[in-house]
RNA sequence: GGAGUAGUACUCAAGUGGCUGAAGAGGCGCCCCUGCUAAGGGUGUAGGUCGGGAAACUGGCGCGAGAGUUCAAAUCUCUCCUACUCCGCCA
C-alpha cells in the first residue's frame, strides 16, 4: 500500500513500478484509482458543503429554541430534511467510491528502492556477497533428518501420529542444541542493543491485514475456531502489532526489539511441506529482530541488520552468502530485501536460513503508526530481519559440524548452552 | 466464564442533548529571577484526520470501535473491544 497522493501526482511512476515487479495486470487499477478518487473528492467537497449548511441551520435551530421560537424552528427542520435527502445521496457514492479505492489500493505494490535488481522471479535473485569459506569435506554428508535421527534426536513418526506431516518431536541433545541457538541467538541480540522481547502468539484479524497483503494471509495464517484470532507466522506480527495507532515520541526512535516466539504456517504455497525432513514445516522457532525509525535512518537500519544476522552466523562458523530478492520476487508491501542463505556442504549450495527487509512506511500506513517531532507529524518505517529461525537454522549448523563418524562438532559459542558440552555423539 | 466501574488530544483531566473540537494542567516556545541542580514568576503556542485553496485561510469527520435515536450526541440506546475491582477456574 502506497501513498494514494503519488497517484494523484505521479500516475506513470506508480506504473513503472508496477511494470518493474512483472504484474502488469495491475496497471489498470491505478487508472480506476485515479479516476474514481477524482470522483470521491467531488463527491466529498459537495457533501461537505451540504453538511456545512445542514449544521449552521442546526446550531439556528438551537438558538430558536432557547428563544422560545418554536414555529420558526420547525420550518427549518423541513429545510433540513431535504437537504439531508441529497446528503444521503452523496455519503452512499462517498462510501462506495472510498471502499473500491480503498480495496484497489491494498493491491498497489509499495515503491521498490532503485537499487533492486529488476528480474521476474526467484531465479533472478542477485548474491551480493560471500562470507567464509564454503567447505565441502572429503566425507558425505547425509540428509539432515537422517544425521538427527541417527543420533536420536529427531522423531517425525510420532509427531505424523499426533499432528500430521510438517511437525517433528526434537529430542536428547539435538532438542538441547536447537534450544541453545535460541538462546545464543537472543543474548547476541541483546549485546547489540536490542530490547528482548516476548509477544503474544495469537493476534487478532484486524493486526494481520495490517502486517501482510491478503494472498499471504491466506496462504500462511492458521485461524483459531470461533475467534477472531490467528497463530503468528513470525513474532513480527505482534511485534508491529503492537504500535498500531499509536504515535512514538521521535527522541524513542529507532526502536530496537528482538522478539522470540514459535511461528506458525499452512505452507500452502508453491514449495508445500518437505515431507522426510525438518527443513520446511508448519511449526518452528525464530529470534526476529524488528526496527522502527524515522525515514531518512531505515536504509542505514536495513544494512546494519542485514550483517548482523551475516555475523551470527560467522560466529556459528556457518559460511554465509546474501541474496537480494529481485523486483519480481519481493512482496508487495517491501521497499527492498536480501535472504540471507547458509551454505549447505551436503546439497553444495547455499539455502536460505533468514530475511531481512525494509518495509518503508506500508506497514505503519496501514496500522497508522506515526513519530511526532519538529518536522510534524509522520509515519514511521518499519524493518524486520531473522537473527536464527530454526530447526532449519540448526540444519545449517548440524551439517557444517558434522563429522565423518557421524557426531556433531559444537561451536565454541554454544557451548556454554549445552552445559559446556563439546560434541553431541550416538548413545 | 460471571458481576460492577471506567475509556476525552503526546500525558493527566473538566464536561449528562445545542452557546464544547473540547475548560484546566502538564508538555512545548520565549522572557525574568536564582544559578551547581532543583524550584519559582511572566508570557506565547499547538493540537487527530480527510478535503478545498498558490497562500492567508476554510470545511467535513473525529471524545475506545461500530451501529442507532434526534434538526442536533462526548452526553441517550444497542453490540463489540480494552483496563481496573470482586467472584469462579487454572499452569
Amino acid at each position: 500500500m502506497i501513498d494514494i497522493n503519488l497517484i494523484r501526482t505521479n500516475k506513470s511512476l506508480v506504473k513503472e513500478n508496477i511494470k518493474k515487479k512483472y504484474q502488469d495486470s495491475k496497471l489498470k487499477l491505478v487508472d480506476e484509482i485515479y479516476n474514481e478518487d477524482l470522483l470521491y473528492r467531488e463527491a466529498k467537497k459537495e457533501a461537505d458543503e451540504k453538511r456545512c449548511t445542514k449544521n449552521k441551520l442546526s446550531e439556528k435551530i438551537g438558538a430558536l429554541y432557547r428563544d422560545k421560537k418554536e414555529e420558526e424552528a420547525l420550518s427549518i427542520k423541513e429545510d433540513i430534511l431535504s437537504l439531508d435527502k441529497d446528503i444521503i445521496k452523496l455519503e452512499e457514492k462517498e462510501t462506495q467510491l472510498e471502499k473500491s479505492i480503498k480495496e484497489k489500493m491494498m493491491f498497489i505494490p509499495n515503491i521498490i528502492d532503485d537499487s533492486v535488481p529488476l528480474g521476474k522471479d526467484d531465479t533472478m535473485n542477485v548474491e551480493l556477497e560471500k562470507f567464509g569459506e564454503p567447505i565441502v569435506p572429503n566425507y558425505e554428508i547425509p540428509y539432515h533428518a537422517d544425521i538427527c535421527e541417527a543420533l536420536s534426536g529427531l522423531d517425525k513418526t510420532s509427531a505424523g501420529r499426533t499432528s500430521g506431516n510438517g511437525f517433528y518431536y526434537l529430542t536428547g541433545d539435538i532438542a538441547r542444541l536447537h534450544s541453545a541457538m535460541l538462546s545464543y541467538a537472543r543474548d547476541y541480540m541483546i549485546d547489540n542493543g536490542f530490547t528482548y522481547c516476548i509477544p503474544p502468539f495469537m493476534v487478532r484479524s484486524d493486526v494481520i491485514n495490517g502486517v501482510m497483503s491478503f494472498e499471504e494471509m491466506e496462504a500462511m495464517m492458521y485461524k483459531i475456531e470461533n475467534e477472531d484470532l490467528y497463530l503468528i507466522g513470525t513474532s513480527e506480527h505482534s511485534m508491529i502489532g503492537k504500535f498500531k495507532d499509536q504515535i512514538i515520541k521521535e527522541e524513542e526512535l529507532p526502536l530496537k526489539l528482538t522478539s522470540y516466539s514459535p511461528c506458525f504456517r499452512k505452507e500452502v504455497g508453491a514449495h508445500g511441506i518437505e515431507e522426510r525432513g525438518i527443513y520446511r514445516v508448519h511449526q518452528f522457532e525464530k529470534q526476529e529482530m524488528v526496527v522502527l525509525c524515522k525515514k531518512e535512518d531505515s536504509f542505514n537500519w536495513y544494512n546494519k541488520m542485514l550483517m548482523y544476522t551475516v555475523q551470527f552466523f560467522r560466529t556459528l562458523d556457518v559460511p554465509v552468502r546474501t541474496l537480494e530478492c529481485c523486483s519480481g520476487d519481493l512482496a508487495d508491501l517491501k521497499v527492498k530485501s536480501c535472504d540471507v542463505e547458509a551454505w549447505s556442504p551436503r546439497q553444495k549450495k547455499y539455502f536460505e536460513v533468514g530475511s531481512c527487509s525494509t518495509l518503508g512506511d506500508a506497514q505503519a500506513r496501514r496500522l497508522s503508526i506515526r513519530t511526532k517531532g519538529q518536522s510534524g507529524t509522520q509515519l514511521v518505517h518499519t524493518l524486520n530481519n531473522t537473527v536464527l529461525a530454526t530447526p532449519r537454522g540448526m540444519i545449517a549448523v548440524i551439517e557444517n559440524n558434522y563429522n565423518e563418524d557421524g557426531s556433531i562438532n559444537i561451536p565454541k559459542v554454544l557451548q556454554p548452552y549445552m552445559g559446556n558440552k563439546t560434541i553431541i555423539t550416538k548413545k
